[in-house]
Formats: structure tokens, sequence, C-alpha cells
DNA sequence: GTATATTTTAACCATATGGTTAAACCTAAT
DNA sequence: ATTAGGTTTAACCATATGGTTAAAATATAC
């Protein structure tokens, strides 16, 4: 048995195959989600025996808290560390928008595949948050910067968490309910590429100008 | 056999049973999605035989089918008609966001539900909405009016599907991902609640903030 | 080249799950 | 009371699915 079931490692420690394995459940598990995922599909898409998945990794539990535990490290910095950096806070929405936009085009189930399984299973994410010890949000730097805004009378007085929930909205949501939004505005692939590229200048706009007076 | 299996026609038709099945299987639809519900937990949840699902319902599909059509039913009147009414914009938008967040306070799983399950099967929401003949929403008024105020240089040049992006992930995105806000922004069930509650008037805020010059 | 360890496979297994069937059980009309 | 219709149940069935095992294949060390 290959050690490679521990979680600490980087990717480079893995085998061809695990990185071949590792992949192709990432691809299953953010499409159809833990329900819908089926080792079979899994193994066929890694080109590889059904029992070598649970060689590498011995349950579908164990590999599916793989890809998770990848997909959260992969948004932890932009969600958890971004907003927390001591940089001016409309420049810090700038980046933190385009970021955003330029990792989950990248990764398109990302954001879908978190919520969908945070419902079904709460615990799971909590559980990982509290370990990886950027669990809640560093709301400090933001919060001051804030505050002295509205200080200073240059912006409303709005609160951190609705100022967060705003950003993420409008980040996240048209990822997560793209085939919603396509359909019902009847867009093409193209079309919507272009919306969303279009969103990394509209949404720190559409924030700046709710918080100015 | 009943003749329940028929769409079209009122709740009121069915019988008790049928309706007790009908609560069970949107209940455990919309929190586990297709592919996590069991046909076993709706006849438990229903306190019923599970021979009986199949009686009334003929497959896990139909009866999914049933639970999905009402759901889009409920949002449908919100989604695509409550737009392209004859008001003022802005009295629009307002009533728009009360009306959703207050539908979706009732049956907060609904759009998770209907996101996640348009990923994993898109097809099935396309022939949905196009026979439902509302498949696309309606934006001529919508377009028109918000013409008129770019034209009158109130308004600036913002698209039709923007405007709808921004109100639906600003409205939506806070209760599909409830849980991870939550957990993120260390924030309660009472005091979750209040920060929903409040978004009613901060929405149409942003949103009209975001439009004028 | 042979022995040893690792990787990969084919064939199985146990269980969960959607679905079926035939009989029992009402209920209302005659 | 009997019958006929719809309703409900217990017991089953077939299959899909996660998981196991033992052997084959391949690489590595000596």
């Amino acid at each position: 048995m290959i050690n490679s079931v521990v979680f600490y490692q980087t990717m480079n420690d893995k085998s061809e195959t695990e990185k071949k394995i590792f992949e192709a459940a990432r691809d299953v598990f953010h499409r159809r989600g833990f329900d819908g995922a089926r080792m079979q599909e899994i193994a066929d898409k890694a080109k590889i025996n059904k029992a070598l998945l649970h060689y590498y990794y011995r349950s579908k539990d164990k590999l599916f808290e793989a890809v998770f535990r990848e997909a959260l490290k992969r948004i932890g910095p932009i969600m958890f560390e971004a907003l927390d950096r001591e940089v001016p806070l409309e420049k810090k929405l700038k980046m933190f928008v385009s970021n955003y936009i330029d990792l989950v085009t990248k990764h398109p189930f990302i954001p879908g595949f978190i919520m969908h399984e945070m419902h079904t299973n709460k615990t799971r994410f909590k559980t990982f948050l509290k370990e990886n010890k950027h669990g809640i949000i560093k709301l400090n730097k933001l919060k001051s910067q804030l505050k002295e805004g509205i200080d200073k009378g240059q912006y409303k007085n709005v609160s951190v968490e609705q100022l967060i929930i705003n950003v993420f909205s409008l980040c996240a949501f048209p990822f997560a309910a793209r085939p919603v939004f396509q359909t019902v505005l009847d867009i093409d692939d193209a079309g919507y590429r272009k919306v969303l590229e279009e969103r990394k200048k509209l949404i720190p706009e559409i924030i700046l100008m709710s918080l100015k007076k």
C-alpha cells in the first residue's frame, strides 16, 4: 500500500496514476456531487481498474474528502486571506473579484459543488475549516478599513457581513447558477463568458457605489 | 390506479395520502437532491409503505418530476412575470426582492435544489421551461424601462442581462450558500434571519444605486 | 538472472435500492 | 350481506454499487 492516502503531502509526491485518479475523481465529484458520483465512472475516466481506486484511496469517502479539501484549499486563500491584506479597500475589492472570477473560470463547478455538499453535510465543512485554522474569515482588517471610511463620512454604515455576502453573491452565483441563467436569458456559451468577463469591472463598481455616500 | 399521476391537476384533487407523499418527497428531494434522496426515507417520512409511493407515482423519476415542477411553478411567477409588469422600475425592483425573499424564506432549499439539479440534468429544466411557455424571462418591459431611463440620462448604460444576474445573485445566493456564510462569518440562525430580512431594503438600494448616474 | 516489493487486474461479494406482485383491507353502492 | 372498486401492505426481485481478494504483471534491488 502506497502512503499517499495521507493528505498533507503535496501533489508532487503522487504517482502518475494517483494524479490521474485524483483528477478524474475531482471532475466527477464536482459535476455530480458525492451522491451522484459513481466509482466506476471515476475509474473509467482515469482509464484504470475500479479496484485501483480503493488501492490508492481506501473508500469513496476518503477520495471525496481529498477532492473536497482541495477545492477548499483553492478558494481558501482567496476567501479567507485576500480580504484581510494590508491593501487599500477599493484596490482590495478589485483584486479579489478579478482573482475569484479567474479561479472559478478555471474550476467552474467549485461554487456549486461546495454549496451542495455543505447543504447535505454541514459537519464535514465545519470540521475541515476548524482544523485548517482559517475556518472563519478574518474580518479585522476589512472591518477597520470600513470603519475608517464610515468615520470619515466617506462610506455608508454597512455591516461587514452584508458587504461580504454581497461580494460573494455577485461573484459566485453567476457560476453556480450558470445553466439557469443561460437558459432563462437565452445566452450561448461564448456570450456568457463575455458576461462573466464584464463582471470583473462591473462588480467592484457596484460594491463601491453601494458603499459610498 | 388513481389518476393522480397526471400533473396538470391541482393539489385539491389529491387524496390525503398523496399529499402526505408529495410533501415528504418535496422535503427529501429539496434537502438531498435527486441522487441523495431515498424512496425509503420518503416513505418513512410520509408514514406509509414504500410500495405506496409507486402506486401513486410510478417511479422515483416521476415523483421527482412532480417536485421539480412544483418548485419551478412557485418561483415561476416571480422569476418570469413579476419583472415584466407595468409598474415603475424602482417600485418593481423593491416588490420583486421582497416577494422573492419571502417566498424563499418559506422554502429555503429551492434555490440550491434547482441549481444543483440544473447542473446535473440540464435537459430536464430546459424541457420543462419550454413546455411551460415562460421558458425565457420576458424582458421587454424591463428593457424598455431601462432604455427610457438611460435615454433620459437618469440611468447608466447597463445591460438587462447583467441587471437580472445582479438582482438574482443578491437575492438567491444568501439562501443557497447559507451554511457556508453562517459558518464562515460565524453567525447563528437568529442572526442570519435578521441579515436576510435586512436585505429586503439593502438589495433594492444597491441595485438602484448601481443604475443611477 | 533471481528474488522482492509494488502496481494492476479480473473475478467476486454483500448490501442498498428502486421497483414488483399478490394478497389483505377498507369503503361505498346495491 | 355481497360485491366491486380503490387503497395499503408484506414479501420479494433484479440490479447497481461500493468494496474485497487473490493472482498476475511490472518494476526494483541484489
